[in-house]
DNA sequence: TTGAAAGCGATACCAA
DNA sequence: TTGGTATCGCTTTCAA
């Protein structure tokens, strides 16, 4: 009884599988390409170590009731076999272990891709250690992002979503309420969430208020803030902060979009040729504050001391720019590690609504850096 | 013999999965969460369409043998259903239908970050069309990124590779060979070829020497190359060009490393504080030339009278400073789709060697874009 | 042109 | 603690 004991239903004594010859084209599913040495299973790992496909499946996932002397020698084999689960079966019963993020990339957003893909080297630090791995894709738009959600979704590609650069009237929240889809919302805090989703709050309100704050104190009477693309919710939470804190102050306080590069130097530039121009200018990220430092420059308005320029994503470049510039800090690495776990959270918050995990993570930005962008403005 | 044929060790007539009903929780795995609706499967659209699960697949998968007007029946009914087949079942027998990227992304690398993700929203376009969905993620070096490729293509995760930003002694060309995984590399010709890669090669040698030639053209006698990371394959090739073209015309050249934006900012410090600096610099990408620019107009170095800056890669920025930046196009959106497509190659190149498709291909990068910060030396 | 059923490679239940 | 095996949802022979 112990011989026959193997599931090979056509009798074929000593012949199909075993043997340890490697059959170029194994019965079943043409191999993609890549011909040549087969690939090891879970048969391949339980016959070596002398035991049942259960106990390696056990073994593997760490689980108890497995003997330690057991355990460790699958492992061994498993390991001397270069064996790994195969990704297919496994989501096949217990559903996907991957989850994805779908950048909306659209032209204007060029400079927010850096940062997109430091988040996610973040998150992936935490989720590697969980098993879950975690995917970038690319969308023009957000309708386009709602909807490769919506497909991946229905092929049980992905086991969640991580949405970042949340817009008013974002088309990607309806589809994954739908769905529904366990996500994590990135940067806002005021979408109502699912209990399948969680959030992780980037304070910048906080911090751009502090600005307003900094700004004031310098003794600036006029400031503007060129804000990014229409819709980001982001970027109309930090205008009504900074605009709160300035009007707390009693200070003018202007807002005017300029999405993309192009369009936001078009803007800077019609800022900062009327005749009373202000005096202090706030922007959304690091390369619009660049821009402002050139059309400045180019209208021989002198930074700090005739223009104050304060970029509110702070980043290498900004050291780096003459005068450097004065920004708020932006802790990506935080905020990624703080998105993997929240994913944990979600994805492993498995029909289990008594989970304790809170729905929504807030990371500070710190204090405003102050370099050479600023200063009191010109007495004149 | 015939009705035994069933696996169904249990006797269980006509009561296991049947029935049309949707049971709250399929006796299996567990669902993932995001509860309530059961996704329906392929059986439910075979049922629905009054046909065999087989019928469904044919239609779906667009292969003949199937009558016309029962092919629309089935597709109509999957889409009424909202079906789409479930990859992790799809890929258990047919293999992997993913492609991964995994982008290198060490600090330094900040400004790549966004033409990575244009180059893979222009590759997943042509790959949609064939059912291919390109996946990126991240790794902080070529050793962790061969090491993500070996593990995935252990659990037959992906079904090939997307290789960009080739070093010198790469160690992920090494772990691509012995897997082997079908790869498509990008940038750079010289890499030996196995039948299961392919290439696409971005001509900025034959840009860079044009760079060289026009510099000459315009009567600079010194001119420097400000390079990128040092084991970058495309750096050093494209220094070599400009080199080769230079040295045609007996003029001193003289490359400089200045890995990432703090380096190079440094480095170009030193290069044009010398006595006698160069009256030309030419730069790998965008953000580093800006930085020349910043550097000379500190140091008062008149650009372009006394210096001549070329950015070696073009983007929005360049138009942006002052003055604009003389470029070398970069087309992302043509590598992309080139890339898409020989990706496409290999994946198809079922251990097929007779296969036509040619193992490169060049995509050239266009005449130099002349802006301002290119002119004739000061002939002091 | 269609249907029946054998896998693909894991996980997890139930018995031993 | 371990083994046997049904099951996940497709694709793909092989017969009808």
């Amino acid at each position: 009884m112990v011989s026959t004991a193997r599931p090979n239903h056509h009798e074929d004594p000593d012949n199909s599988t075993g043997k340890g010859g490697i059959p170029a084209s194994p019965r079943g599913g043409r191999p993609r390409s890549g011909e040549g040495k087969r690939r090891p299973t879970i048969v391949d790992v339980a016959r070596a170590a002398g035991v049942s496909t259960a106990v390696v499946s056990y073994a593997l996932n760490g689980r108890r009731g497995v003997a330690e002397v057991t355990r460790e020698r699958v492992l061994r084999v498993a390991d001397e076999l270069g064996w790994r689960p195969a990704t297919a079966a496994r989501s096949l019963r217990a559903g996907p272990g991957a989850a994805a993020l779908v950048a909306v990339h659209d032209g204007a957003a060029g400079s927010r891709a850096a940062s997109t893909l430091d988040l996610v080297t973040a998150a992936s630090e935490v989720l590697d250690d969980a098993g879950v791995t975690l995917a970038v894709h690319t969308a023009g738009t957000v309708e386009q992002a709602a909807h490769l959600m919506r497909r991946w979704w229905a092929e049980r590609r992905y086991a969640g979503f991580v949405v970042t650069g949340l817009r008013s009237d974002d088309a990607r929240l309806a589809a994954l309420r739908h769905l529904p889809a366990p996500a994590v919302m990135v940067g806002d805090p005021s979408v109502p969430a699912p209990p399948a989703w969680r959030s992780v709050v980037f304070d910048d309100a906080t911090a751009f208020a502090q600005v307003g704050e900094f700004l004031a104190d310098l003794g600036h009477r006029r400031v503007a803030m060129l804000t990014g693309a229409e819709g980001l919710l982001a970027t109309r939470r930090r205008a009504t902060a900074l605009a709160g804190a300035l009007s707390k102050a009693g200070i003018d306080f202007d807002a005017v979009t300029g999405d993309g590069v192009d369009r936001a130097a078009a803007a800077v530039g019609s800022l900062l040729s009327s005749g009373s121009h202000p005096t202090a200018v706030v922007t959304d990220d690091d390369v619009t504050a660049g821009v402002v430092l050139d059309v400045a420059r180019r209208l021989e308005i002198a930074v700090p001391w005739q223009l104050s320029v304060v970029a509110g994503t702070d980043a290498a470049a900004c050291r780096l720019t003459t005068p450097s510039l004065t920004a708020v800090p932006y802790p990506v690495e935080r905020l990624g590690q703080a998105v993997g776990q929240a994913l944990l959270g979600v994805l492993r918050a498995d029909g289990a609504p008594n989970e304790k995990a809170p729905p929504s993570v807030t990371v500070a930005a710190g204090g405003l850096v102050v370099r050479g962008s600023t200063a009191p403005p010109d007495p004149r």
